[in-house]
Order: structure tokens, then C-alpha cells, then sequence
DNA sequence: ACGCACATGTAAGCAGTTACATGATTTG
DNA sequence: CAAATCATGTAACTGCTTACATGTGCGT
């Protein structure tokens, strides 16, 4: 039967902000979910065609001499089972950073293998942060869809930015760090190495960056 | 045909270091790659599996008087397919955060119900720095399982401490945060919410973390 | 008039999860 | 000696992805 999932609530919560159509919903999911639930853009169209079977949004063809398309938006039933939903348990968080796998397997590979991966990883981290300061610019300049959700949004963009800059100088690290190596094996590594597992204390840590 | 997935090199990389048995690879996993490519116990004995009817691993039937059991070790070729993979590219990081999905749709709930959530958030970040910070004093204490390997493991514990230091700090001024809330509209908070948006340039932050 | 990006989906396959099954060993 | 836990898987389901399909409007 209706086993809803995340993603199904995900999309629900947009249709309580405004009707959309699935092509929107699906264009705009980079966005808003990229980053905290990511989805391909086709299991929208599926996602949201369940939904209105099953009473939670209403589909309504529009025939606007083009062609055809379907704007939903949300029931009194999908809002309270939104409601409902925002008080049960939180699945926890979950990251594949294969990346980081490759790292873990680094001996078994050649140190420029080894850096091209993180440099890739810092490439990236650099386009995602950019990305989400842009978003950051638009709630500055008072110019973003829903801006009047700024107070809970803001939250979100308090993680992401952190998190992103967190890979971006880890990335920066790491690359300094594989720098000073001539190959992957442990050979005359150990040493330095176990000093800077010395000083990944996660209290003194907390300290630095809870301000 | 053989298409093989990320999970697959994860195993592939683990029989690397040395011959283990599903259930030791099973078990395992909870160290080895929970916080970057988590997966569910049940697909390592057939992943492992599938390793070994393509040649990459060999499987071995132990009979040890007690119920039996398969060793699998792996194979030149598997050796040389891992090789391979390192130098592919690699995906990108994906992560999958409910929690950050709540509080973006917190409006449509209550205040209570968005604190438990992000005191939730919080309790799993507290139990997984421990974890990691365990694994962490092994390799200070020498006592690490492939201790030879540290110069390569540093660099992954280096981002998940960081990682969920990360995130406990964030859950943390959020609480604080929400504390000052009446409930979950934005009556009241835009002002204070845009001088945090302000707060937020990446590049500020990225001067005051990399050290 | 042609090509390309926009707009709107459908279909098939599979990686991964949940749930179950079952013998052996330890523990209270 | 009963119950729990260890050890070793199998079976069935399903959410998601990849790949495809097709019409429409616009720039050149």
C-alpha cells in the first residue's frame, strides 16, 4: 500500500509552499535537495503522480494551447500527513564519500592516483560552495523564492556552508599533506603521521570551532 | 555482466589486506566504512560472492568441525582490478541528511517538534565522535588493526572527526537558536536571521578553519 | 529550415534493504 | 537446560537510476 518515503514528504513539503508543476519540481530539486537528499529528476514524475493517487496532492491538467501539462498541489489530507511526519523519528545521516573509500585504500595505489582523487574533491567542494553562497546572496539581498522562510532556512545554509568549507580545507590538507610523500607506502611515514592523529582531538576540536 | 559497483572495490580493497570470511566482512563493515559508503550487512555475502564467480576472489570451504564456513582471499586479478579503479574517477559526495530536510520545512511544523529533531541530530553526533575518537586512540595506542597503514587513515580520520565535529557544533547553535523561538513562524525573526546569513561568508570561514 | 534546449514524461533493470531461516556456542 | 547471541547465509521486494521517447518553441 502507501509506504511513503522521504522523498515522497520532500516533495510534499514544496507543494505546501505553492503549486508546481513536475517539471518544476523536478528542475527545482537541485536547489532545494541537492545537497541534503539527492534524487534524479525522473522519480519526481513518478513520486508525485503516487501522491495524487493516493489524495495527497491534486493533479490538474492545464491545456494552455501548448502541451498539456499537470500543476499539483497539496490536499488537507497531505498537509496533516505532512504534520504528522514532522514529529516522527529522524532516519540518521548518511554519506558516501567514495573519495575518502580511495584514500582508506591509498597503499594499493600510486600517489599521483592518490592526488588526482583529492584534487578532484577539492575541485568540487569549490563549485558546491560557490553554489551555496550564491543561494546565501539571494536571502541577502532579499531576493529569494520563499524569502519569508529565511529564519528556518537559514539553518540549513549554516550547515551546508560549513560542511562544504569543511571538505574544501580538509581537500587542502590532505593534498599538502600527500605532497610531502614519494609514494604511497608507509615507508618513513608513520611518525608524522601519528603526530597528526595526535592532534585530531575532537574536544580541543570543538573548542576551535564552536564559537 | 560483471559491472562492478563501489561496494564491490570496498570488499575488494578489505580481501587486500588480508583473507577474511563473509561474516568478518560483514561484521566489519561498521568500522571499516559506515560514515563513507554505508551498506547493509546482507549484501556483503553476495557482493563477496559475486567477487569470487568472476575470479577477482577465492573462495575457500573451511570444515572445521563446526559448521562451515568460506574464507575468500583475493586473486592476481582482483588485485589488478582495484589497481584499475583507483584511477578511475570518482563519484561525488553524496550525503543523505533528513534531519536538514526538517528543519528546511520546520514552518510547516511545531517549534517541539523541530527541537527533537535537531536534539536528535545532536545525540547521534555525540555517539559517532566517540566512535570515531576510539578508533583514533587505537592508532595512538599502536594497537590498531593494520597499524602499518596509519600515514594512509589519518587522512580519513582527519575529515570524519572534522566531519562530525561539524555537525555537533551546528546542532548546537541551532538549539540555541530555536531556544529564542516563540514557535516555528517568521514573525519576529527575519532581522536576526539575515545578520546570521551575513555571518556565513565561506571565504571568512574557510581563513578561520584552515589553520 | 534546422538544430538545440526546454518541457514532460515512460520503461526496464538492478543495487540495496528488510525480513526470514537455521545450526552452533555461550551464558545465566 | 533454556535463552540469548554468534555465525552464515537466502528470498523477496522496491526505490531509484539509466536510458529512452517525443512534442514545442526559439535562435540563427
Amino acid at each position: 500500500m502507501a509506504r511513503l518515503t522521504t522523498t515522497s514528504y520532500a516533495i510534499l513539503a514544496q507543494l505546501a509552499l505553492k503549486p508546481w508543476s513536475a517539471y518544476e519540481l523536478a528542475e527545482q530539486r537541485v536547489r532545494y535537495f541537492q545537497y541534503m537528499w539527492p534524487r534524479a529528476e525522473s522519480g519526481i514524475y513518478r513520486e508525485v503522480k503516487r501522491l495524487a493517487a493516493i489524495g495527497l496532492a491534486a493533479g490538474e491538467k492545464e491545456e494552455s494551447g501548448s502541451r498539456p501539462r499537470t500543476v499539483y498541489s497539496i490536499t488537507p489530507e497531505g498537509l496533516a500527513a505532512l504534520r504528522e511526519w514532522l514529529g516522527s523519528p529522524v532516519t540518521r545521516i548518511a554519506m558516501e564519500f567514495e573519495a575518502l573509500l580511495r584514500v582508506f585504500m591509498a597503499p594499493f595505489g600510486t600517489k599521483e592516483q592518490l592526488m588526482a582523487v583529492v584534487e578532484q574533491v577539492k575541485a568540487e567542494a569549490d563549485e558546491m560552495v560557490e553554489f551555496a553562497d550564491g543561494i546565501r546572496h539571494e536571502y541577502l539581498r532579499g531576493a529569494a523564492p520563499f524569502q519569508q522562510h529565511v529564519h528556518a532556512r537559514v539553518l540549513t545554509v549554516d550547515f551546508l556552508i560549513h560542511f562544504l568549507v569543511t571538505i574544501q580545507v580538509w581537500a587542502e590538507r590532505a593534498i599538502s599533506e600527500i605532497d610531502t610523500w614519494d609514494d604511497t607506502s608507509p615507508e618513513g611515514k608513520v611518525d608524522r603521521a601519528t603526530g597528526r592523529m595526535k592532534s585530531l582531538d575532537p574536544r580541543a576540536l570543538r573548542e576551535r570551532l564552536g564559537s
